[in-house]
DNA sequence: GTCTAAGCGAGACGGTACGTCAGGTCTTGCT
DNA sequence: AGCAAGACCTGACGTACCGTCTCGCTTAGAC
């Protein structure tokens, strides 16, 4: 259901593509919260007005880019792909630790505005947290249909144990590795 | 080693109680980040400063309250009771759940904290997060001795993911209640 | 000498007098500088850009649309008119000092407006205040024809005084009433 | 009747002195409205919040400065000068005809203000229209009892019908001159 | 008993960031 | 070519905190 335009300039997506790129650029280079809106506003060259035309707040904005950006990688493991179900899981959760350790900053800065901000939240989860729990419980789920993962599990629990424990990582600062993934794999897949 | 005291005003143990009883006060009632350094300090009757001279950030005071508040409660599992340790782990996280449903917002607060500030977290981890994950490596520890818990298990590494499964449904705002207890302990024994 | 049209929509007349109207009403209902130029267009159901194509200023707008009304009035008082000329002065005062009582918030704007900008005041000053001088230059010198005011005065000179009382009791928010303008005549009229 | 201090850090006079010598001077040199009070605060070197907590607005500011500035002043004719009133009287008016020749932008915007923020007025009014307008009604009654002006006339009145004459040529950006003075003089003497 | 060092309440100070608002300019499609 | 709609840039505004500082006062051990 498309907002019915009647007139008026339509929205630069120039703008809303340089103030993504400058966010994602200055909190990388920064840190977040060392960078402001005004400076996001102004390394993007867009009035500040613009930038809350969109977003109400700058982890709006961040969560915006970072999601944009991650469309580009192949997120979800492919449940058409007939290898093991350990195999695909290792792989999904290397790949993601991969970029929550190219990203650990941001993503926990995004996970702490979340409990700062309860709007925030609920766009945080509903965008970004509930899909890739869903891609595992779904992966977990493919894993039992194919005798992989025994029936009598609870797939989304077990989902929420294994974000869990890499959350709990991620929050204390402490490696995610390949290592960590096999010992997932190995704690989850009897 | 005791700074060498040649005289002046003792710090007033008043000011620091009344500090931490306003600071958990306010922080319940109105929410952590609704809640400013001004303000506890007008409210427990006390100088600005006099909250500076004692901690750094408002992280750091609720951190203090609230982990004195907790040392009245019998925390930790006594590892002397002869009680199946499934029991013992149980019991422990039913309290470690009703604590964290009485202070949700408080402890997601801190955990934000504790993501924005690198000082914070060190603190953080070291008092509050580092203590109860011993607590539960120490309680798989004792089952393993007893038989109750495969000793092939890493202890450390389940504490991990027990923690985690419950932070991450804490920061998702999900109910810890007894039956995720009993989810994790039959998820973890055996 | 008339704009040459070549083709091309019609202006509007609609759309000034929208915009007219909605501007003294906006200005009459919350004051002057509680109203912006957006507000009288969404009001007069125009769009902003084509009050920009009229009038350069919100004050420019407002002038216009005063003027406008004020020819509705009988203004100036008539040279034709036998009676004293104290009495058509003090008829005419009375009915000024009416006009600026119901209009003073208005006026007094239009007045500060004049003074930050000056390309303003010279309009301002070309339209309102000196025809309004001239009207009591007028009189003066009428009643100097016939005697009723001394030869020797300069009638330009009074009217300005005579201004000028009534402008400083205006500025500084002071009543304008009948008795006011009975002293200006026995003031000016030896 | 002093504020009784209750302790605190004394206000800097250095920060007021600051910044009423840059806001008259940045005033002076690129006009009144051409400054915020960003600029200002800037420019003498001070936080804009200390601005703010000493005057409300840009005009208090520029009004406080202004008024300091006129201390240094011999502002109000002497009542023991036993020259002639008329004489004393064009003094006092060329010297005001002076510093408004000096200051016009600046007195033309404090007049504009007050003209648009209600509580401005009462401060512009009593502390700097009201006293000058006393000086002149003073001057009169003293010409009163010296029988140089008829005590048959209003002091008061005369003193609000030559305030307006020269408020009227100094908001229509006339000359303020000499002759002007002597004018005003031989209207309302005799 | 003075001296001295430090804690304390109070509150001003220099800063940074925020979100809002108004004014003017522009771009689009419609009339 | 005027118009309605509305996004855009600019720039000022007032507020909220923050952490530091400067007072005058008080506390109590040292001399």
């Amino acid at each position: 259901m498309n907002k019915e335009s009647t007139g008026g300039r339509p929205i630069s997506a120039q703008a809303s593509a340089a103030l993504k790129e400058a966010a994602l650029r200055l909190v990388r280079a920064k840190g977040y919260n060392k960078v402001s809106i005004a400076v996001i506003a102004k390394e993007a060259g867009v009035a500040r007005q613009t930038l809350y035309n969109r977003w109400n707040t700058k982890a709006d904005l961040v969560l915006d880019a970072l999601f944009e950006e991650a469309q580009n990688y192949a997120a979800a493991p492919s449940l058409n792909d007939t290898r093991d179900s350990r195999v695909l899981l290792e792989e999904f959760l290397t790949n993601v630790f991969h970029h929550l350790t190219d990203n650990g900053d941001m993503m926990r800065a995004l996970i702490a505005a979340a409990q700062i901000d309860r709007a925030f939240h609920d766009t945080f989860y509903a965008k970004f947290v509930l899909p890739r729990d869903r891609m595992i419980t779904d992966l977990l789920r493919l894993a039992q249909t194919r005798g992989e993962f025994s029936s009598d599990r609870n797939a989304e629990l077990v989902s929420g144990f294994i974000h869990g424990a890499f959350w709990y990582r991620l929050l204390n600062r402490k490696a995610l590795n390949a290592d960590f993934a096999r010992a997932i794999i190995s704690e989850f897949f009897d």
